[in-house]
DNA sequence: GTGAACTGTCATCTTATTGTCATAATTCCA
DNA sequence: TGGAATTATGACAATAAGATGACAGTTCAC
């Protein structure tokens, strides 16, 4: 109910089997482990998971009621990520879920691009001609960034859109023609003209290129 | 009693489990550890901190009786970051503790940041626009100072949260919004306005920049 | 116990960004 | 040289995201 109202979907299992079945098929962001399933220990489950190169990564949070010492070295010993005793309030179940989760999530990658005095630092989400910051939306930017780690090759709109946009997104395609415009636009701001960089393949799409 | 008097707060835990807790929970500078907890080898919790990405970079200090060869290369071999076979001089202990704390926090802890006329005093915990006293909360010093220590980079809700508010918080994210506005109407507060110097980074969070 | 300071949350207001369209400009080829 | 095809551009409305003010619960010092 808690997981509910805090707008999570979950799956459910009774025992460990299906439980197991249910994490490989659905490939879950976190898994609620309960220390006692019928059919076995959780922690078999646990150390299952932590086991398989496909699962390990998937964070773990025990549910128990007991606190024997035993039990929980074991957990601790097989690497379970959090622990919550029950009883348990609702809100501190949120918590360590959500916590766990913010942790989990993507690496930052502290990259620079650079191609003659334009460049991007991904890290800052933000984009330079010669020291001067560029005025770019987000959409301007990921655009950007696609294109300086992919030149001198071209992309069909279509490609642009799965790439930048993401797949299953339905957006026309024309509206990459207007994006293209409007990167353009911010690369030729202030002083120099970078916008050659940005080049239209007719019938194709667009090319990123220092060349012509 | 070595460490009251030193002035260091601490948290004490009988088992490795709340021992665990304890450390995921607080996010504590340092950690000692004995190598005989109740229920288990202190071992297999350093091995467990050390593990996780969140706790890796907790310095741990292992505290033993044995002065086995064996043993100490077990646990430096997990990652222990110093060692101190008992019985020891509570002055060796604070020494020790003072050397992992200095080394594990070079560039967030020299006590005083600066950029242009905008400057904090993390020992005084307080903040000066050109040497007039900024009103801030606890938090928004927090913030203030993360972001003067991490600048030029640009940081989701969720790794704020993280860093200034700690890890198993349960907080909206919308709450970093308000707090950086309190932060930024702090900064334009008396005579000169520093407000630009937290950047809203559409689709992202903020970012912390001189630039722009 | 009282009051001030601080926090977190909510509802509402603003603004930036986006996708789309209509139209102008260009390119290409018969 | 037309005109068909393709791309460029400006405008605009919808939307999504952030800013802001208010408020109530807590904490803490006195």
């Amino acid at each position: 109910m808690a997981l509910e109202l805090s707008g999570y979907e979950y799956l459910e299992s009774e025992n460990i089997f299906d439980a197991h079945r249910i994490v490989l098929d659905s490939g879950p962001d976190i898994v609620l482990l309960d220390w006692m399933l019928p059919g076995g220990s959780g922690i078999e489950l646990l150390r299952r998971l932590k086991q398989s190169e496909v699962t390990q990564n998937i964070p773990v949070v025990m549910l128990t009621a007991k606190t024997t010492q035993d039990n929980i070295i074991q957990g601790l010993d097989v690497g379970a990520d959090d622990y919550i005793t029950k009883p348990f309030a609702p809100r501190e179940l949120i918590a360590r879920i959500k916590a766990l989760l913010r942790r989990s999530q993507p690496s930052e990658e502290s990259s620079l691009v650079e191609v003659k005095g334009l460049k991007i630092d991904v890290a800052a989400r933000r984009g330079f001609i010669d020291q001067r910051p560029l005025d770019l939306g987000p959409t301007e930017f990921k655009l950007l960034h696609f294109f300086m780690s992919h030149p001198d090759r071209a992309y069909t709109r279509s490609q642009l859109l799965d790439h930048v946009w993401g797949t299953n997104v339905y957006v026309e395609e024309r509206t990459v023609d207007v994006h293209i415009r409007r990167l353009r636009k911010a690369l030729q701001s202030s002083g120099a003209d970078y916008s050659y960089l940005i080049q239209t393949v007719r019938g194709t799409g667009y090319r990123f290129s220092e060349q012509e």
